[in-house]
DNA sequence: CCAGTTTTGACAATCATTTTCGTTTTCGTG
DNA sequence: CACGAAAACGAAAATGATTGTCAAAACTGG
């Protein structure tokens, strides 16, 4: 793997949520580096394409990605706030998917599945700024 | 409700899929409708904000539309070929979701589920063309 | 028909992402 | 080390969906 796309891979390791290729591309430039956003978004895009890397779109249809633990199947608890997302995985859903799919007579199903709230860290700040201002 | 609204809804309703805006805007133009290309947007960002059309984002990041028969929450169940979707609700993921944010302290938990697969029609075909190339 | 408000659509502007293309690095081999 | 091919880079231009602008058109109540 060339340098590049190892210091890509690292910036996105330092976060623990998802970031967007010109995110990382401003990290990286912050940081001394001289890396290009082209060479941003192929490092991205060979990551995500071996699977070392989730992607997922934003509501404005935004591509972010991040580098998470496990490269088996799974999904995401993502702070609406801060962005940290969380794996989650487990049967329930799979099977749910699974059995949904068959009962319509669909084949190769295949889910997109993510979770997004508000963590307890930013639920506590929230609500503490909520009351603050209340006076 | 004006005239164009109603008829990029029209347009909307008479797919059983998801249509693009500018799938939408090509059918309209097609029918002999003089409607711009702002409108088709304008008309589908009122109607997802009302609640009339659900919305979702392609793998490259286009949104696509599509008037569902109810207005309550539900999921899709996508086929990937012919993009024909059926409505599908359900307990089980309603209430995992639900567990999975609040087991992590989450508050405020929501989610987005869309189901992937080829439908029966679509299958039988492959699977015709598949064997005749076969020979 | 009239003044005021809403809707419309051609066109320009945005902005993330992709292409292009010449330059720089990396690498295998003699 | 030297040399040429192949891979990686990055600046700048191109793309394409979506949004902003603004003057014209359609609609409203009176
Ligand atoms: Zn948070
Ligand atoms: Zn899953
Ligand atoms: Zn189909
Ligand atoms: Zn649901």
């Amino acid at each position: 793997m060339s340098t590049r796309r190892e210091a890509v891979r690292q910036a996105l390791t330092e976060s623990s949520g998802f970031r967007s290729a010109q995110d990382l591309y401003a990290d990286l430039r912050a940081d001394g580096s001289k890396i290009g956003l082209t060479t941003v978004y192929r490092a991205l895009q060979a990551l995500s394409d071996s699977g070392e890397v989730d992607v997922l779109r934003t509501d404005d249809g935004e591509a972010v990605y991040r580098a998470c633990d496990t490269e088996s199947h799974h999904h995401h608890l993502v702070c609406r706030t801060c962005s940290t997302a969380v794996e989650i995985e487990g049967p329930t859903v799979e099977r749910w998917a699974a059995e949904v799919g068959a009962k319509h007579g669909f084949t190769g199903v295949t889910h997109t599945v993510e979770v997004f709230g508000t963590c307890g860290t930013c639920s506590r700040r929230l609500a503490q700024q909520g009351s603050a201002q209340q006076v």
